[in-house]
DNA sequence: TACCAGGTAAAAA
DNA sequence: TTTTTACATGGT
């Protein structure tokens, strides 16, 4: 089944933060296509002209699909905007074809991005994938994220034994434990967002900025407080000079009202380009 | 061997 | 109120 996206559409720039930190067992790369527990079913995803190809051929698969391969972003607005700043208008040139994927899964993402707290994005992914093989199994190749009620029915020391240090273990299971509503968060606007996600033990800023851009696709979020875009910022506009979290915040407003993908478009150009 | 890596919360100043 | 410290693992 054929899946067209808007144009440029580059398959393999997009999905490449799945690859670049090691083997992720939920986003599996295999023989050039990518293969994601989707609606409890295994899909798989290729490139193919004009979008991808998806197989199971299936109309629900096709939308979660759609979501996941972030066709939500309004690229052509962004891209606009770019055209309006010389070094961001060289990044969208050399990415064309860029578009960040969107994390289908509240609690999954909150909880990858707890595993990544301080910690290199190799450690994270080492962790997590001792998750999934640890409270999970494979549909085909791929491993589905498992489920909030698994996680309120461990106990910390099952996430300690995985490498979680004993907060983020504590905050994982007091997540899952909560009353709080995840779905339900998609209805309301940035700042409420922010303040109930803050409200959870273990999500600071930064965990919620990205739950923003990453799950709920907003498209003006910075999270300034992340090491990798303050080396992105330093490396592209300072010319090297460190970049403070609140010098970083207050360059990123030239970008307004499309901070999301101007982040992402840094931080895979930090990967991908020379300099 | 240390030290750093896409933070957060709690303790100390 | 602002600054410092502990935390866990993987790579170099």
């Amino acid at each position: 089944m054929h899946l067209r996206l808007p144009r440029p559409y580059d398959f393999e720039l997009s999905t490449e933060r799945f690859r670049t930190f090691g083997p992720d067992l939920a986003y599996l790369w295999r023989a050039g296509g990518l293969h994601r527990v989707l609606c409890g079913r295994e899909v798989r995803i290729e490139a193919a002209d004009g979008g991808v190809r998806i197989d199971p051929p299936d109309r629900a698969l096709a939308g979660a699909v759609r979501r996941l391969l972030g066709e939500p972003f309004d690229l052509a607005g962004f891209e606009a905007m770019a055209r309006q700043d010389p070094v961001l208008r060289r990044i969208v040139e050399r990415l064309r074809g860029f578009r960040p994927p969107l994390a289908p899964d509240p609690l999954e993402h909150l909880v990858s991005s707890i595993t990544a707290q301080q910690v290199s994005l190799r450690a994270a992914l080492a962790i997590r994938n001792r998750l999934l093989r640890r409270f999970s199994a494979a549909r085909g190749h791929a491993y589905p994220f498992p489920s909030r009620d698994v996680f309120a029915a461990l106990q910390p020391e099952d996430l300690r034994a995985l490498g979680f240090s004993r907060a983020k273990a504590q905050s994982v299971v007091a997540i899952a434990r909560s009353d709080l509503d995840l779905e339900g968060l998609a209805a309301l606007p940035d700042a409420a967002v922010v303040e109930r996600l803050r409200a959870l033990p273990g999500v600071g800023l930064w965990t919620a900025e990205w739950f923003l851009a990453r799950h709920l696709g907003r498209a003006d979020v910075w999270p300034a407080g992340d090491l990798g875009l303050r080396k992105a910022v330093s490396a592209f506009f300072l010319e090297g000079r460190d970049a403070s979290e609140a010098g970083t915040r207050a360059l990123g407003e030239r970008f307004a009202p499309y901070r999301s993908l101007a982040a992402q478009y840094l931080l895979t150009a930090m990967r991908v380009l020379e300099r």
